[in-house]
DNA sequence: TATTGTTATACTCTATAACTATA
DNA sequence: TATAGTTATAGAGTATAACAATA
């Protein structure tokens, strides 16, 4: 692929993906508290030190948004058995309906545009879509 | 597109304009300020207002981002000529250095992730290029 | 009187430093 | 003495409200 094309792909990659980040969850939460939820769901419950580690953020600032996802529900906040000093923080099940809800709008949106396309269209992302996989996971 | 290769699709869309974002151009401003530098190149000079409601900020605010990259010596404030109320805001020489830098860094990012495809799989994302502009446009 | 930009002030998010509790 | 978390405090960035200058 020529370097031109190159270039072409890369805006339209971060064009798509900044429309896809605009289409807001329902509760509004912020970019960092949806971060941490997401991640909890996926991971599971972790200590805040691993937490702050994963989301590449201070302790004290993952302290925060914590206190604000536990203030909402979404989250738990409890002394972990073993070690008294360690907190483990989880996800709830509203928690867990917040996440799986944003999933679905996010995905929702992005297949009704992908409706408008002709099938042989929708063949070629199909081929293209493992090859740009590739990529992301190098 | 059955809708589960449309989520994976979008997840790796965003995570690939993740990875783009990250790779930081030299002089290290913040997100805001260089994508004023980036609307300024691209659109040439203008009003406060208009570049606040281009960027969808608010006056003051856009002040603030401007009256920094003004000390950053990348974009100059001056009165109109026309009405002495207006400011014009424009991009300096360095101004322009610093944005194509930013965009030759993410391009050379980005083609040297393609370099590792196969010449048959540049050739499906050359195919795949346009529709993804194609839904990125609608 | 309306418009353009600026200043004053407050709120949010993140950071570093200091502190508490536990190991 | 070291570690996990929290609290205190400060620095960016953005917002609303009030203000100054110009049309």
């Amino acid at each position: 692929m020529p370097n031109e094309p190159a270039h072409e792909l890369r805006l339209t990659i971060m064009r798509l993906a900044r429309q896809l980040r605009s289409q807001k969850a329902e509760g509004d939460i912020t970019d960092g508290q949806r971060s941490v939820l997401f991640s909890l769901e996926d991971a599971g419950a972790q200590s805040l030190s691993a937490l702050s580690a994963r989301e590449r953020v201070t302790p004290p600032s993952m302290n925060r948004t914590v206190g604000a996802l536990v203030a909402l529900g979404l989250v738990t906040r409890e002394t972990a058995s073993d070690d008294a000093r360690r907190v483990t923080i989880g996800i709830t099940d509203d928690g867990i309906r917040f996440v799986r809800e944003t999933r679905r709008r996010r995905d929702e949106w992005f297949s009704s545009r992908l409706s408008t396309l002709t099938p042989e269209e929708r063949a070629i992302l199909a081929k293209a879509a493992p090859i740009l996989k590739g990529l992301a996971d190098k």
